[in-house]
RNA sequence: GGAGAGGUUCCCGAGAGGCCAAAGGGGGCAGACUGUAAAUCUGUUGUCACAGACUUCGAUGGUUCGAAUCCAUCCCUCUCCA
């Protein structure tokens, strides 16, 4: 590594607009600029696998990553068996650790394709390593006496939860995540933590943490949370998370959430998720009416490109286009395949769409149908005692339509 | 542990023996308008064998011809007191 960064992180992070809060602002420039610093962002694996969310702070790290500092992705399984109580107004349900160590997995191979873990530039870390075998009485007498509970009880991040109850296990999240700054501190030389916004309360008691006991300086900094313009968080739909794992959100669905996104929020996305050049950003951001459009393709293609490779991108962008833009390829869409039996035989439109998950029940599908909302191979469904047989399908596939722009295609499973 | 308040459909929140599959809002879905945007307007939003039936109002029992609504026990949450 070398010990001079190849230029100012600081600055970069400042004009995509990643920043939100930070301790020390001059003071933590001048280090990012004239030092290779190590720094970290914790992720508690709650999930199998990353999101949206998560997307934005691996993408910090990677600027961080190119300007020559080293990141540290440290796993949460510790503080995962606690939960996070920051900014949510219900308790989270206690995960097992069989559960947590699975997640943890899935997360780590996720890191390996943003980050270059090799020859000590980057480092993953698990705080299971430290928090597991804490001695409570040790903890509390040595961590424990540096914080005021005054001073917790005013805390931001536990504002949601004075009506709604907060327990002790959830109260003590704090001084983990501040014990682990401390550790990667005095294992690392870490100096700097990120996170999300809503970590700014744990991430500055960490901070504190470090001072009072090591007598040093630590950072702090917080980025924007990717909302929507009308602040509500992004990479959520109807049907849930948008997961950077292919199995749970494929490429194309990908593709088209950010190929959705409101005008407003491109150009956003593309500063806070993508690597283009501020001034290329800029001008895709500010195209006028419709040409914006351009903006959402190139958004939705490099995105897709960067979680899932240039091939499964291409496939997704020529997926959108045709449906979208005439007929022809559809070999990207989501498929259900039914038995040559079954076609035979005929198949209700209405077990079609449940079949398929376009709709969750059969009345939902029967109302769908009445307000005119399905459609086979283009043509609006009028009958609602509509049977989809062997001869509906064109080369063995049929391709259904909920909505303007839900598509699901029906393929008849040949045996070999 | 003591005193009070409360748990209603995806969420918030009305309902206080039959007219309740349960007002209203939010969210979702669909339609119109558009640019695969937003905003707006309209419809819809428990399940099924869908002009009918079935299951739902914290849980379990009970009273009643009939219960989300009354009674009993239990579980959970909040507020105040210790």
């Amino acid at each position: 590594m070398t010990m001079v960064p190849k230029y100012n992180v600081y600055d970069v992070l400042k004009e995509r607009g990643f920043i939100q809060q930070v301790n020390h602002e001059e003071e933590l420039r001048e280090l990012l600029g004239k030092e290779c610093i190590t720094f970290y962002i914790g992720f508690d694996p709650t999930a199998d696998s990353l999101h949206v969310g998560h997307f934005l702070q691996i993408i910090t790290m990677a600027h961080m990553q190119k300007a020559g500092h080293r990141p540290i992705a440290l796993l949460g399984a510790g503080t995962a068996m606690v939960g996070d109580p920051s900014g949510k107004s219900d308790m989270r349900k206690m995960l097992t650790l069989d559960m947590i160590e699975h997640n943890a997995e899935n997360f780590k191979k996720q890191f390996e394709k943003f980050l270059d873990f090799r020859e000590d530039r980057a480092i993953m870390e698990n705080n299971m390593n430290w928090l597991l075998k804490l001695n409570y009485v040790d903890f509390l007498r040595n961590i424990g006496v540096h914080f005021s509970v005054n001073r917790m009880l005013s805390a931001e991040c536990y504002k949601s939860r004075y009506d709604k109850g907060l327990t002790f296990l959830e109260f003590n999240y704090m001084l983990m995540q501040s014990y682990d700054f401390l550790e990667l501190y005095r294992k690392y030389g870490c100096k700097l933590q990120m996170g999300g916004d809503d970590q700014w309360s744990n991430i500055i008691s960490g901070t504190d943490l470090i001072r009072r006991v090591e007598g040093a300086d630590a950072y702090g900094m917080t980025f924007t949370l990717l909302t929507t313009s009308e602040g509500k968080k992004m990479g959520k739909t109807e049907s849930g998370a948008i997961w950077l794992d292919g199995s749970k959100t494929s490429p194309y669905e990908f593709y088209q959430y950010w190929r959705n996104v409101d005008d407003a929020d491109v150009e956003k996305c593309l500063a806070l998720l993508t690597f283009l050049p501020m001034d290329e950003v800029k001008r895709l951001g500010s195209l006028p009416g419709e040409k914006i459009n351009e903006a959402k393709k190139i958004l939705a293609f490099e995105l897709t490109r960067m979680v899932h490779g240039e091939e499964e991108a291409v496939k997704a962008q020529k997926t959108a286009e045709s449906l979208f833009g005439g007929s022809g390829d559809s070999e990207n869409i989501p498929t259900t395949k039914l038995s040559k039996e079954q076609l035979d035989k005929g198949v209700s439109i209405i077990d079609i769409l449940v079949m398929t998950g376009l709709a969750p029940s059969k009345g939902e599908g029967r109302r769908l149908i009445n307000q005119g909302g399905v459609y086979v191979e283009d043509k609006k469904v009028e009958n609602i005692d509509l049977i989809i047989g062997t001869a509906d399908l064109k080369d063995g596939r049929l391709i259904i339509k909920k909505g303007k722009k839900t598509y699901h295609r029906i393929k008849m499973e040949t045996i070999p």
